[in-house]
DNA sequence: AATCAGACCAACCGCTATGCC
DNA sequence: TGGCATAGCGGTTGGTCTGAT
């Protein structure tokens, strides 16, 4: 069999250069950049006069030499804010860079795995909604599946369930700003007590704000798409949209919020 | 002073998304 | 519509630094 060519690896060139870079290539680059401006990372090492793939000049300018970048010394501030973020979005790290003026996604995604990995672990992970956190139980009297979901207590325990079932609507649990969501049947027998107040301390309070801030890009169409993909269909959507039963003001806004769109 | 282990971080690699032809 | 080139992202690697023994 005749196939194509190989393309040259480059990675495998020899004349290609690899590892840590020298003054002379950083103001190499800098200066190449700042005269031709970045047209195509591809072919922009030739003229530029260095030995590198296009992908390593890239790095190296978006890491480490392109304006405004902040080195080191990570603040509390951002610290606390890498945190959060990660809990939100997960491994998103240049969506949590883009949050972190002259942070790079390189150096928060270091930061995160040597030193507040290991610190936060997963506990205390925020549990963004998903449709497959919380099984709301059918309806006893008439075989609705048309369920009251509710807010939480503290002492709610986070349902099990699985993936899929048209049972599952999206909530948040523990450590969110509502601890986790109580389920009611429709003869409102349910173990859970859904009448227990959510208690929105200053903290949660800030998180939400913060959670607001990120939903357009992310968080929206997490929760919609993962919700549609659980097996249930818009009429239950709709349903659900309708019959959740709230008692705090501001948790109600902010999944009234989540759900409104 | 030498050695070792762990922490840190720059850079690489592989993969996916996107745009263009 | 498919193929290719490029950009971008996230996981991983490997070199260097630092502190403990």
């Amino acid at each position: 069999m005749v196939g194509r060519p190989l393309r040259p690896n480059k990675s495998s060139d020899p004349t290609v250069k690899k590892g840590t870079w020298s003054a002379e290539e950083d103001q190499k680059l800098t200066a190449y950049i700042r005269r031709y401006g970045i047209w195509n990372w591809a072919h922009m090492p030739n003229p530029a006069g260095l030995a590198r793939t296009g992908k390593s000049c890239r790095l190296r300018w978006m890491n480490y030499l392109r304006p405004n970048i902040r080195h080191g010394n990570i603040t509390k501030e951002e610290e606390d804010l890498i945190i959060k973020l990660q809990q939100l979005l997960g491994n998103k790290w240049a969506a949590i860079a883009a949050r972190l003026p002259g942070r790079t996604d390189n150096e928060i995604k270091n930061y995160w795995n040597t030193r507040l990995k290991k610190r936060v672990g997963y506990k205390n992970k925020l549990q963004i909604p998903i449709a497959c956190d919380i099984k709301v139980k059918p309806n006893h009297n008439n075989g609705s599946s048309h369920p009251y979901a509710c807010l939480p207590t503290i002492d709610t325990p986070k349902l099990e369930a699985g993936i899929g079932s048209q049972y599952e609507i999206p909530t948040m649990s523990e450590n969110s700003f509502c601890t986790s969501y109580g389920v009611q049947y429709d003869d409102k027998t349910s173990e859970n007590s859904w009448y227990s107040p959510c208690s929105v301390t200053e903290e949660e309070e800030r998180l939400r704000e913060q959670f607001l801030a990120l939903r357009d890009i992310e968080i929206e169409e997490n929760f919609c798409g993962m919700y549609m993909h659980s097996g249930a269909t818009d009429p239950a959507l709709v349903c659900m949209q309708q019959e959740l039963v709230y008692h705090s003001g501001s948790c109600q806004d902010f999944i009234m919020d989540l759900w409104g769109k």
